[in-house]
RNA sequence: GGUUCCGUGGCCGAGUGGCUAGGCUGAGCUCUGCAAAAGCUCCUACAGCGGUUCGAAUCCGCUCGGAACCUCCA
């Protein structure tokens, strides 16, 4: 029996807002497609959390045994400033300031939202496609779209006609609205004559002569509206119709409700099973953004050097931080409560290194003690399988994790648990902590020089305590933590040490 | 104004009808040459008011407070 039919995962659908059982398309498989960064300016932390989410998700279903084909796009075109119509291109308009190509631009931005995403230890996606690299097919759609009557060419551009869509399909679906509230009250904007309604949206914009990203097509040179290339990309890649659609709250309206609208009118299927939306992180209760100026860049947070903060904070520790809550959630940012999940995930990745030394006799063990560490196993998949629930995973990690503390201490005795239940709490242990919630050492900054010469003073010290001079012992000890290493005595003599 | 969501102990945060969440902090105990680490114990809450129910943090209503979306945003 796979591990995902032991334990099915259930999710809650933000087309019906309740949590359902997942039920993949193709069973075994699971295609899912998240809206990636639009790559005009540095990724704050909010921006990270959407990708954690998902990253999560994957690597779960991943770990269940599912084989995934995980697409994440680069929005590099398309995405507007200030409206999703009347505005400027967002990478157009930093081209135009920073006095570089597009493409520069484009590549920069990648290149460091990459860079973020390794540090946190978010995985790559399967495949990353971007919006440059399908203009022909969002051309096609496009005119697809024209062919049944479902979009209008005015002036150059192509809007989506969605009054005539809302005749046969519900326009709001997703966000539970209907379009005579958006009419009302929408607001007025500029430069909008072109469209016949104000809550039609471009397929295709035409370019200014000035615009520097322009392709040509039937309707002369332009360049494609946003929302399309989401359902260009995700269906090209998963099909007309796949299991899950990811991405933050924020995108719910009216990006993913066009894409549920371009979608269905394109294929006249519902493009999604399952949308899943991750919340906000919030600063002192408000939405972390850019325009808000509330936001953290990771370096600012690794280097402590944002305002807000005392000091600064591993990508690890706050991995941690943000999967003590649940995705769904608005997460409060905080110094205190980073403060508070850098000493909880010490606690976990010491366990974490404690029981990969540990290995189980033969023995057949006490049943009643046996049971409990098998119980926190199946409890993990339990916890995760009901809409990957983190935070719960995490309560069962650290019961884990006393109990590991026991066995090292002598608390319980290994030979109290039997070898099949030991085995499985060590593999669920170590597998929930590495590959499902991604959790990892934090990467050891020290070369071997270092390493030596903190082996050599604990070598002193460990005869200095054999002699009794617990005077010099203290001083090293003391000395060493002034420098942020904890050396920390064991039984029989053994020591140990930890960086800070 | 419309739509939706939230308000949990000193702090952060799970939890959607009955059973200890968990982490951090604080206090105590055990272990230790002393520490640290670790284990154990304690501090035990659900914004307010009313209702449904044998029973509600959990369902319903109202009040107060906060947020998101309706404009680019993960």
């Amino acid at each position: 029996m796979k591990l995902f039919e032991r334990y099915p995962v259930s999710l809650t659908n933000s087309l019906t807002g309740k949590k359902e059982i997942f039920k993949a398309i193709t069973p075994g498989f699971v295609g899912m497609y998240v809206c990636g960064p639009t790559v005009y300016n540095d990724v704050h932390l909010g921006n990270v959390r959407t990708f954690l989410t998902f990253d999560i998700v994957a690597r779960y279903f991943r770990f269940l045994g599912y084989k995934v084909r995980y697409v994440r796009n680069i929005t590099d075109v398309g995405h507007l400033e200030n409206d999703a119509d009347a505005g400027e291109d967002k990478i157009a308009k930093k081209a135009r300031l920073e006095q570089l190509e597009p493409m520069e631009v484009v590549k920069y931005y990648t290149e460091g939202f990459h860079e973020v995403m390794r540090q946190f230890n978010i995985l790559p996606p399967s495949i990353e496609p971007s919006a440059t690299g399908h203009i022909l097919e969002q051309i096609n759609i496009t005119q697809n779209l024209l062919d049944k009557g479902l979009a209008y060419v005015s002036n150059g551009s192509v809007y989506f006609n969605v009054r005539k869509y809302n005749q046969t399909h519900h326009y709001g679906i997703l966000s539970g609205r209907n379009i005579e509230e958006l009419m009302e009250s929408g607001r007025d904007l500029e430069n909008q004559d072109e469209k016949r309604e104000k809550i039609d949206f471009a397929l295709w914009k035409k370019a200014s002569p000035y615009h520097i990203m322009r392709w040509p097509s039937p309707w002369g040179d332009g360049f494609p509206g946003w929302h399309i290339e989401c359902t260009v990309m995700s269906t090209k890649y998963l099909g007309e119709t796949f299991d899950i659609h990811g991405g933050g709250m924020d995108l719910k309206f009216p990006h993913h409700e066009c894409e549920i609208a371009q979608g269905t009118a394109a294929t006249g299927k519902p493009p999604v099973n399952y949308w899943l939306h991750s919340n906000m992180l919030t600063v002192n209760g408000q939405k972390m953004s850019k325009s808000l100026g509330n936001s953290f860049l990771p370096r600012e947070l690794f280097a402590g050097t944002h305002p807000l903060l005392d000091k600064g904070y591993g990508p690890m520790a706050v991995r941690f931080f943000m999967l003590q809550s649940h995705y769904s959630s608005t997460l409060d940012f905080s110094n205190e409560a980073l403060q508070a999940a850098e000493k909880g995930y010490k606690k976990l990745i010491n366990a974490l290194g404690l029981i990969k030394k540990m290995e189980a006799g033969p023995a057949p063990g006490k049943a009643e003690t046996s049971a409990e560490f098998v119980r926190l196993s199946r409890d993990c998949y339990q916890t995760m399988s009901d809409d990957f629930n983190t935070a719960k995973t995490l309560a069962v990690l650290f019961e884990m994790a006393a109990r590991i503390n026991d066995l090292k201490s002598g608390n319980t005795k290994l030979t109290e648990l039997d070898g099949t239940a030991f085995a499985e709490f060590k593999e669920t242990y170590i597998g929930f902590m590495e590959a499902v919630l991604g959790l990892q050492e934090e990467k050891e900054q020290n070369d071997g020089t270092l390493k030596g010469t903190i082996d050599l003073l604990i070598d002193l010290r460990k005869k200095a305590r054999t002699d009794k001079n617990f005077a010099l012992s203290d001083k090293i000890r003391d000395d060493l933590k002034k420098l942020g290493i904890q050396v920390k005595d064991g039984k029989d003599g053994e020591m140990t040490y930890s960086f800070e």
